[in-house]
DNA sequence: AATAATAATGCAACAGCGTTGCAAATGACA
DNA sequence: TGTCATTTGCAACGCTGTTGCATTATTATT
């Protein structure tokens, strides 16, 4: 694990620091789109906030994380798919549960082709779907069943 | 045209005052999301600022407006359909020009539905496209024909 | 292992966005 | 015209994100 933190960032032509490491840690443990508030929460004894956000714009350039479009903030979630420098595809769906605040990527979920104005020209799609995640829609059932 | 403003501020239970006349005007000439900032720009030697804040915020309030989601900042569109204080419906598409920066609806492009995964339930969603308006796709073409 | 070149970090300072409390001004309505 | 609730301007504040610069750490090379 320790090592493919490494690599990962070797692959993308990104010198090994503590920062750099942790945040992309964070990334893989927490397995969802993350603010930079949620990052500095956990690593701020350890480094600067100002450092944190550079790590994220170089994540974001080198293709590391992907921007997720959210209705308050600022999210970022991993790429999954092998995206570079170039070349970024994040066609798929991302859900923000009203319940928990937790936001997803649903990445087998794609984004459905519509059909614009003569014209127009699509270069990137974002859809953001917001609802009650499958955890929390059950836990509020029970609780309804429950009065 | 006066008159429609002041019809629509009362339809809502709103007084009729200086910033709000002009806020709704403003949304009326320029037909596109605006920021809070684009609003500043027209108004903020007439009004405070905070004065554009709080009328967004009761704008949105009474469904007048509704937020459009943007991958830098917050945005605001007029309501077509009659929204109203409970009832919100804007499942229309949002595009954003990459060469001119106007952000608008496509009042009548519905947002496709998705199937989610089992247990998820959708409440709302907002679906963003960037890429080139018509006239910036033409104009763009114009360009690279003179070569 | 020591060195040099380059890149990353911490710190301080700053700009922009959005909110709040409060006193003064204004709009609605009788 | 007067009353009362609402709205406004102002000052202050917190949060987010950026920049410049001196210091420190990483990497490649010897
Ligand atoms: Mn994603
Ligand atoms: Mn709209
Ligand atoms: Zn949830
Ligand atoms: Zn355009």
């Amino acid at each position: 694990m320790e090592q493919t933190i490494n690599d990962t960032l070797r692959e993308h032509n990104l010198r090994s620091t503590g920062c750099r490491e942790e945040v992309l840690q964070t990334f893989l443990a927490r397995a969802t789109a993350l603010s930079h508030g949620d990052l500095e929460g956990d690593l701020k004894d350890r480094f600067d906030r100002v450092t944190i956000y550079r790590t994220l714009k170089t994540f974001l350039e080198k293709g590391i994380i992907h921007k997720v479009l959210d209705d308050e903030g600022a999210r970022y979630a991993l790429c999954r798919e092998h995206c570079t420098e170039d070349d970024h595809h994040h066609d798929h769906v991302h859900f923000k549960c009203n319940e928990c605040g937790q936001t997803n990527c649903l990445e087998n979920l794609h984004v459905p082709a519509v059909q614009l104005p003569t014209g127009y020209r699509a270069q990137e799609t974002n859809l953001l779907i917001q609802g009650l995640c499958a955890d929390c829609a059950k836990s509020l059932d029970g609780r309804a069943r429950a009065f």
